[in-house]
RNA sequence: GCGAUCAUAGCUCAACUGGCAGAGCACCGGACUGUGGCUCCGGGGGUUAGCGGUUCAAGCCCGCUUGGUCGCCCCA
């Protein structure tokens, strides 16, 4: 008895009908990302499993309980990446990036894995597009990226998804406020809800975005980093708003974004959708600068911002939005007899060779089947081919919208089709 | 990880208090021996998610497993 299998899991295949979706929000993306003046890197889906928890944090949910973690044959402890920044910089510090040119601006595609209790728009295999731009302080390069995701958002013909901004501060003035805000906490600890008690000793900020309605009302009176960020870190917030206004990028102060990845200072941003689609998976990217993140993997000092945006939930958005693209083919060729089906592959061959989207189906049988495959195949035109045509140098071209045929002679096909499609 | 809910043909769903597993759509073919769509006729397709239990008899009742969906949590 054979056994059926299926798939892992949260794990999905993405097949004809539902790819087509894929295509078109990749090709958008990589033809936006390349005007930008990006390239593409493309790095391996395992990575030592100390590069994640040193880099997103040890008390962040995705190290502590959402990496998918094994042993190869030689006991190294690997791990399937949840997050692609933390990979592209290892590779950008392992070839010696920032000696070959003073910047550097990479995007990757690819599947992440985090095991999650799965539903709509959340998978344990989900695919990202992330944006990395390495070499630049500045608040510029920070703006750049939030006007280029805002713009790529637009191309997709996405509208509703709002984004959010924060500065998480730095080394200087972080501590500072993290310290008055475990103060403020401290005081309210009994309203809190059991998970925010463990947070505020593990990793105190993250109160500010839990869900709980009363953590959020407590959160609500809680002092803001806006307001304590060290003069460097203010002067870089507000040109980042000056900058947005003079690019006319829209976005919403909120000083209680806390991303859930530690290696982040300064902006922080999140994109979030309104489309009940997505449901309480609302947040279809995010990202932020991590000026230390290259020096402590290991590298030196060079300061780097970046986002990624979630492609799973960004084709859900896409479908729903009406932004199924349809590819037909130009012709369907029907054969009668082995001569003329000779004679059509040769034809179809010329045809495909010259640019031209042609099927024809090998099974051949009756021209009413075939006719049916072309109708089904959604082809503008279904050329008929018969030894009746073929003694006489010609073929039948039918639209299949409707009309008369036109007798075509073989020589002159290729140039008729190339006249038609331009007409 | 917690809670709820669901699982019958490729899809959407029927099947009385337990009694021969069905329809629509989709797919394929024919009516028209060389011309699609409309109509009519026919056909293929199912261990009723899986395993076990109760029963003369289980799609239906019970248990377990797997998977889907929703909420919590978190994020992309």
């Amino acid at each position: 008895m054979n056994q059926k299998f299926a798939g892992v899991k949260g794990m999905n295949d993405l097949l004809p009908g539902e790819i087509e979706i894929w295509q078109h929000v990749e090709s958008t993306a990589h033809a936006v990302l390349a005007r930008y003046g990006y390239s593409e890197v493309r790095t391996p889906v395992v990575e030592d499993t100390a590069l994640f928890v040193r880099s997103v944090g040890e008390t962040t949910d995705i190290v502590g309980k959402e990496m998918y973690t094994f042993d190869d044959k030689a006991g190294r402890s690997l791990t399937l990446r949840p997050e692609g920044t933390a990979p592209a910089a290892r590779a950008y510090i392992e070839h010696s990036v920032q000696n070959l040119e003073p910047v550097s601006r990479w995007y990757y595609v690819g599947p992440m894995f985090r095991y999650e209790r799965m539903k709509t728009g959340r998978y344990r295999q989900f695919f990202q597009l992330g944006v990395e731009a390495y070499g630049i302080a500045e608040p510029a390069e920070d703006v750049e990226q939030m006007e280029l995701v805002t713009h790529l958002l637009a191309r997709l013909g996405l509208t509703g998804v709002s984004l959010n901004l924060n500065s998480l501060g730095d080394d200087a003035c972080r501590p500072e406020y993290q310290k008055k805000l475990v103060g403020y906490l401290e005081a309210h600890r009994e309203a809190l809800c059991a998970e925010c008690k463990e947070r505020l000793t593990r990793n105190p900020l993250r109160v500010l975005d839990c869900k709980n309605e009363r953590c959020q009302e407590i959160a609500r009176g809680a002092p803001s980093i806006l307001e304590m960020l060290c003069q460097p870190c203010q002067a870089h917030f507000a040109e980042v708003q000056r900058l947005l206004g003079v690019l006319r990028v829209p976005y919403v102060l909120n000083p209680r974004l806390v991303r859930g990845l530690d290696y982040y200072t300064r902006t922080a941003f999140e994109l979030v959708a309104a489309d009940p689609v997505l449901g309480t998976a609302s947040a279809v990217g995010g990202g932020g600068r991590y000026d230390k993140l290259v020096e402590s993997l290991g590298g030196s000092a060079v300061p780097a911002v970046g986002f990624a945006l979630g492609l799973d939930r960004l084709c859900l958005l896409a479908k729903a939005a009406g932004q199924v693209p349809t590819g037909r083919p130009e012709l369907f060729v029907v054969t009668v007899g082995p001569a003329a089906r000779d004679r059509a592959l040769e034809l179809a061959t010329g045809l495909r060779h010259a640019g031209h989207r042609v099927e024809l189906d090998a099974r051949g049988g009756s021209v009413k089947s075939q006719m049916k495959r072309a109708d089904k195949s959604a082809a503008t035109y279904a050329l008929v081919l018969g030894d009746q045509e073929l003694a006489e140098g010609v073929a039948q071209l039918k639209p299949m919208a409707g009309g008369e045929p036109v007798r075509v002679a073989l020589d002159r096909l290729e140039a008729t089709l190339t006249e038609l499609k331009q007409s």
